[in-house]
RNA sequence: GGGCGUGUAGCUCAGUUGGUCAGAGCACCCGCCUUACAAGCGGGCGGUCGGAGGUUCGAGUCCUCUCGCGCCCA
C-alpha cells in the first residue's frame, strides 16, 4: 500500500497486468446458460474516435463487467468496421490517390511521399485495396490502444474486421444463402444514384436537405385548344417527360384526363393521367412526370405503367442519344444542345429554349424545398435505371414486413420506447434493401456471369461459387470450369464488378464474431447473443439489417436485448458530429481526468438519454476515484490488511446499522444493473460511499483504533466488509482504481471477484437498524453546524450536547462514538414523542 | 406536416404505482491546515417543477390544450 496513493500511471499499469493475466478471456468451455454474449458495434476506423464512442462503449463495458462478476463467461469481442466508402475517402486523401479499375496492377507501386489531395494519382483497384488495408491496420492499432486505456474488458483474441477473410466469407455465404432462398435478387430498376461517387444509394442512407430552387411555369400544347400550364423545378427533365398528372378529383383537369398534350420545344405527345399523389395545391395542380426526377415519378411510372425516357447518365450528365419517342427533327436538334451537359447547364439551356419559343410563362419563382441527398454526398441524388442486387426487407412484401415487426416486438428494448423507432422505420419502407455499391473497398459479390457469343453478360444465369471456396474475388479469380484467359471474352465470363454495402457485412456481426459455419461449437454457445448495445441513430440501419439477416438465416432474433445509448451533445446541447466540427476526441479527456473519471461521466448518462459533454462530471469522477484511494488506505491502515473479514465480529449497533444500509444498496444496485439501469447502480453506490466517508468513518475512527476491545474489533470488521463490498460495487464503473485498491489487500483481480451479495454479511446486517446510523449522523451534523456557525474548527471541544426526540434512543446507542467524533464532554439523550430530532449544542464561552 | 423524446435551483441531472418530493452534485458565499484525503472537510444561499386549464381530499407525478428544444421521418 503506497504512502501517497495516486491515479498517475494507473491505466498503463493495469492494462498490462490484465493483458498478461487474461482476466477478460472468454471461457468457451461454458454452456450457453453460463455465457453472456455481446454483439459489440464495430466502430468505423476511418475516422477518429470521438467522445460519443467512449460514452456508449462504457455503458456496454459496465454491463459486461457486472455479468462477469456474476459468474458469467462473458463473450465480448471487438470489431472494426473498415470496409466501405469512409475508408476509400480517407485513403484518397491520405495517400493522394484514386481508384481507376481500368488501370492494371502495379506490384511496385509506392504512394507519393508528399500526397497532393487535389492531384490524385490514378491507381489500379488492387493497388487501391492494398492501401486501404495498409491504412486500416494502422488505424485499428490506435483504436485498440484507446479502448484498452479506457478499460474496456474486451477479449482481444476475438477481434474481427469487416473486411477480413472471415467477414468476407461470412458476408458472401449469407448472401448466397439469401440468393438460394429467393431473399436476394437482382433487378434492373430506377435507383437513387449519387453522381459524385457514382454509386447506388439505399433508403437508409438518404437525407433531406433544404435547397433553393425555382418554379418554372411552362406550357404544353394541345391541338385546337388552350395550352396547359404546369409548374416544375426541374425544367431540364422536359425531354424525359412521359405524362402530365393531376389529382383525380381536381375539377380543373377533368376534361384533360385521357387526352394527350405535346411537350414544348421537344414536341413529344404525352398523355394526361390522374393519380392521388398529385397535389392540387402545388404549382398549377398539374405536374409533369419524368423518368426520373424524384421518387414520386418512380411511383407514378410504376403504377401508371408509363414508358421510360431516361436522359441522365451515371456521371450525372445528359446522355448522348435522345430517348425513345423523342423523334421529331426539331426535338432532336434541341436535344443535341443538351447532350453531354451537366444537369445544371442543361437546365439553363432548356430555359433559354423555352423562353425563345414563348413557352416559359413569366420568370422562375424562387422557392426553398427539400432535396434528397446521399448522407455522405454533396450533390443532389439523381435517379438512374441500373442493375442492382437487393435483399428483401418487407419494403414491398407484407408478409416479410409483419415477420420483422414481430421480431421487433420480441426484442427487449432499453429504453422501451426505442421499439417505436424500429416499427416506424419498418412500416415506412418503400422498397427492398439495395445492397450493391459501385465501389471498390468492400466485400465483392461472389458471382460471375457467362458471356454470350457477342460478349454480353447473361445475367439470368449467374455462376456461383461453392461455400467452401469463400471468400472469393470474382474480379481476380475465375469461376470453376473457366480459365482466367476467358475473362471478358465472348463465350467466357465476367465477374460481378460491384461490392456490397457496408451494412450487408456489418448486419452479420453476430455471425462473424460468433463463428457461424466456421466454428459451430462456438456459435452454438454464443448465438443468439444476449445483448446488442448501440446508438439510436443506427436502429434503422445496423439493428434493423441485423434482424433481417438473422430472421432469414436462423429464424430467430440475433440477440434477446438491445440497449440503446443516447447522443452526446456538445456543451451547447448540439448533437456532436463530425460535420458540425464540434467533435471532442477522447484521448485528451482520458489524460486530463483519468480513464475512471471519463467512465464515471459516461456512466452517469442513462440509456437512451442524450447527455451533454460535461467536464464537471469528469472532475467529480476524478475526485471520487481519489477518494476511493484515500478512504481505502485509511480503512486498511486502521483495520489491518490481514484482519479476517468476519461478520460475526460485528456486534455494535452503529456498525450493524451501517451494514444494514449497505445491504439495501447492494440489493438496489443489483436490481438496477439487471434492469440495465447502470446509472442508478452507480448513484446508489456513490451516495452510500460519500456518506460512509463523511459520517460513519468519522464516528468509528477512534473506536477502530482500539486494538484490544470487542467494540474496536466490531468497527474494524464492519469497515473491511464495507470496503470489500464497495470495491466490487464500483468495479464495473471505475475498473482501474478499484483494481488498485483491491490489490492492496486481496488476492486476484476484483474483476474476477464475485458480485457482492447480501448473503456475505446478512448475519450482521439483519441485526442492524438503519435508523441508528441515520440518527447518529444527524446528531453529528448538528454538532458540526454549531461549530461551523461559531466559526470554530471541527476539532473544537464542545461542553454539552442534549439530544431530544423519538430517535434520541437510537443515537444514544452510539454515545461514545458521538462523543469522540464531536469532541463532546457531556452528552445526554432524552427520549420523547417528538418526531423531529432536536439537538442543543453548548459551546465553550469564547474567551476575551 | 407526422412520429419519438424532452423541458425541475445559474449549470448537469434524480424524483418508482399521485400522499415529508421540492432533492443531489457542480458553481457561488461563509468558515476550518481536522495525523485517509486542502485535488480535502464543515456549513449556507438558491426553484410558483415551461405555460394554461382539468381530474382529485391532495398533482412535479394523471388528462387536455399550448409554447420551447432535440432527433427521426415526410
Amino acid at each position: 500500500m503506497p504512502d501517497k496513493p495516486s491515479l498517475d500511471g494507473i491505466e498503463a499499469k493495469w492494462v498490462d497486468v490484465w493483458d498478461e493475466s487474461g482476466v477478460y478471456h472468454f471461457d468457451r468451455s461454458k454452456s450457453r446458460e453460463e455465457i453472456f454474449s455481446i454483439d459489440t458495434p464495430p466502430p468505423t476506423v476511418s475516422g477518429s474516435l470521438h467522445i460519443g464512442h467512449v460514452f456508449s462503449y462504457t455503458h456496454t463495458d459496465t454491463v459486461a463487467r457486472f455479468q462477469r462478476m456474476n459468474g458469467k463467461a462473458v463473450f465480448y469481442p471487438m470489431g472494426w468496421d473498415d470496409n466501405g466508402l469512409p475508408t476509400e475517402r480517407r485513403v484518397q486523401n491520405y495517400y493522394g490517390v484514386r481508384c481507376d479499375p481500368s488501370i492494371p496492377y502495379d506490384p511496385d507501386f509506392t504512394p507519393p511521399a508528399k500526397p497532393d489531395p487535389k492531384k490524385q494519382i490514378p491507381i489500379s483497384r488492387q493497388n487501391f485495396i492494398e492501401l486501404c488495408e495498409r491504412l486500416t491496420v494502422e488505424d485499428e492499432k490506435v483504436f485498440e490502444s484507446i479502448w484498452r486505456r479506457l478499460g474496456l474488458s474486451v477479449d482481444w483474441r476475438y477481434t474481427y474486421a469487416t473486411i477480413d477473410d472471415n467477414s468476407r466469407a461470412t458476408a458472401q455465404r449469407a448472401f448466397l444463402r439469401n440468393l438460394a432462398r429467393g431473399e436476394a435478387y437482382m433487378a434492373e430498376a430506377p435507383t437513387l444514384w449519387d453522381v459524385t461517387f457514382r454509386t447506388a444509394v439505399a433508403q437508409a442512407e438518404l437525407e433531406d436537405r433544404e435547397r433553393p430552387g425555382a418554379y418554372h411555369t411552362i406550357t404544353f400544347h394541345r391541338d385546337g385548344a388552350e395550352p396547359v400550364r404546369i409548374a416544375t423545378t426541374r425544367p431540364e427533365l422536359l425531354p424525359a417527360c412521359v405524362a402530365l398528372v393531376a389529382h383525380p378529383d381536381d375539377e380543373r383537369y377533368q376534361a384533360l384526363f385521357g387526352t394527350t398534350v405535346r411537350t414544348p420545344v421537344f414536341g413529344v405527345e404525352v398523355p394526361v393521367v390522374a393519380h392521388r399523389l398529385a397535389d392540387p395545391e402545388k404549382g398549377t395542380g398539374i405536374a409533369m412526370i419524368c423518368t426520373f426526377g424524384d421518387v414520386t415519378d418512380v411511383t407514378w411510372w410504376r403504377e401508371l405503367q408509363l414508358p421510360t425516357r431516361p436522359i441522365i447518365g451515371w456521371d450525372g450528365r445528359i446522355v448522348a442519344d435522345p430517348p425513345e419517342g423523342l423523334d421529331s427533327p426539331a426535338g432532336r436538334e434541341a436535344y443535341a444542345k443538351l447532350a453531354g451537359a451537366t444537369v445544371h447547364t442543361a437546365r439553363e439551356r432548356v430555359v433559354e429554349m423555352l423562353r425563345a419559343s414563348g413557352d416559359l410563362i413569366g420568370e422562375p419563382q424562387p422557392i426553398t424545398h427539400p432535396v434528397k441527398f446521399f448522407e455522405k454526398g454533396d450533390k443532389p441524388l439523381e435517379i438512374v435505371t441500373t442493375r442492382q442486387w437487393y435483399i428483401r426487407n418487407g419494403g414491398r412484401d407484407a408478409e416479410v414486413r409483419d415477420g420483422l415487426l414481430e421480431r421487433g416486438r420480441e426484442l427487449i428494448w432499453h429504453p422501451e420506447h426505442m421499439c417505436s423507432r424500429f416499427e416506424h422505420w419498418v412500416g415506412g419502407l418503400n422498397g427492398d434493401w439495395l445492397i450493391s455499391r459501385q465501389r471498390f473497398f468492400g466485400v465483392p459479390f461472389p458471382v460471375w456471369y457467362p458471356l454470350d457469343d457477342e460478349g454480353n453478360p447473361i445475367y439470368d444465369a449467374p455462376i456461383l461459387p461453392d461455400e467452401s471456396q469463400l471468400p472469393v474475388d470474382p474480379s481476380s479469380e475465375a469461376p470453376k470450369g473457366y480459365t482466367e484467359e476467358q475473362r471478358g471474352k465472348p463465350g467466357g465470363f465476367i465477374g460481378d464488378p460491384d461490392v456490397m454495402d457496408t451494412w450487408a457485412t456489418s448486419s452479420l456481426t453476430p455471425q462473424i464474431a460468433g463463428g457461424w459455419e466456421r466454428d459451430p461449437d462456438l456459435f452454438e454457445r454464443v448465438f443468439p447473443m444476449d445483448l446488442r448495445p448501440q446508438g439510436q441513430d443506427i436502429i434503422r440501419t445496423w439493428l434493423f439489417s441485423t434482424v433481417v439477416r438473422s430472421h432469414f438465416e436462423h429464424g430467430t432474433l440475433p440477440w434477446s436485448t438491445a440497449a440503446i445509448s443516447g447522443w452526446i451533445l456538445d456543451p451547447d446541447r448540439k448533437k456532436m458530429s463530425k460535420s458540425k466540427g464540434n467533435v471532442v476526441t477522447p484521448i485528451a479527456m482520458l489524460e486530463k481526468y483519468s480513464s475512471d473519471a471519463v467512465r464515471y461521466w459516461a456512466a452517469s448518462g442513462r440509456l437512451g438519454t442524450d447527455t451533454a459533454l460535461d467536464e464537471g462530471q469528469m472532475k467529480v469522477g476524478r475526485r471520487l476515484a481519489i477518494k476511493i484511494l484515500n478512504a481505502s488506505k485509511f480503512a486498511l491502515s486502521v483495520a489491518g490488511e490481514d484482519t479476517p473479514v468476519d461478520p460475526a465480529a460485528v456486534t455494535e449497533p452503529l456498525d450493524r446499522s451501517m451494514l444494514a444500509v449497505l445491504a439495501d444498496v447492494v440489493a438496489d444496485a443489483t436490481a438496477a444493473f439487471q434492469g440495465y439501469d447502470h446509472t442508478r447502480a452507480l448513484e446508489r453506490t456513490e451516495r452510500f460511499f460519500w456518506d460512509l466517508c463523511d459520517d460513519y468513518l468519522e464516528l468509528v475512527k477512534a473506536r477502530a483504533y482500539d486494538a484490544d476491545s470487542r467494540e474496536g474489533a466490531s468497527a474494524r470488521s464492519a469497515l473491511l466488509i464495507a470496503l470489500s463490498v464497495l470495491h466490487r460495487l464500483f468495479a464495473p464503473f471505475l475498473p482501474f482504481v478499484t483494481e488498485e485498491v483491491w490489490s492492496w489487500w486481496q488476492e486476484g483481480s476484483v474483476h474476477a471477484a464475485s458480485w457482492p451479495s447480501v448473503e456475505e454479511f446478512r448475519s450482521a446486517a439483519a441485526a442492524g437498524d438503519p435508523a441508528v446510523l441515520a440518527a447518529t449522523a444527524e446528531v453529528l451534523r448538528s454538532v458540526r453546524k454549531a461549530k461551523s456557525e461559531a466559526k470554530l474548527s471541527m476539532r473544537a471541544e464542545v461542553d454539552r450536547v442534549v439530544v431530544r426526540g423519538k430517535q434520541a434512543e437510537q443515537a444514544g446507542l452510539c454515545r461514545d462514538d458521538l462523543a469522540a467524533a464531536g469532541r463532546v464532554a457531556e452528552l445526554t439523550f432524552e427520549s420523547s414523542d417528538d418526531t423531529e430530532l432536536r439537538v442543543d449544542v453548548t459551546l465553550p464561552q469564547a474567551e476575551g
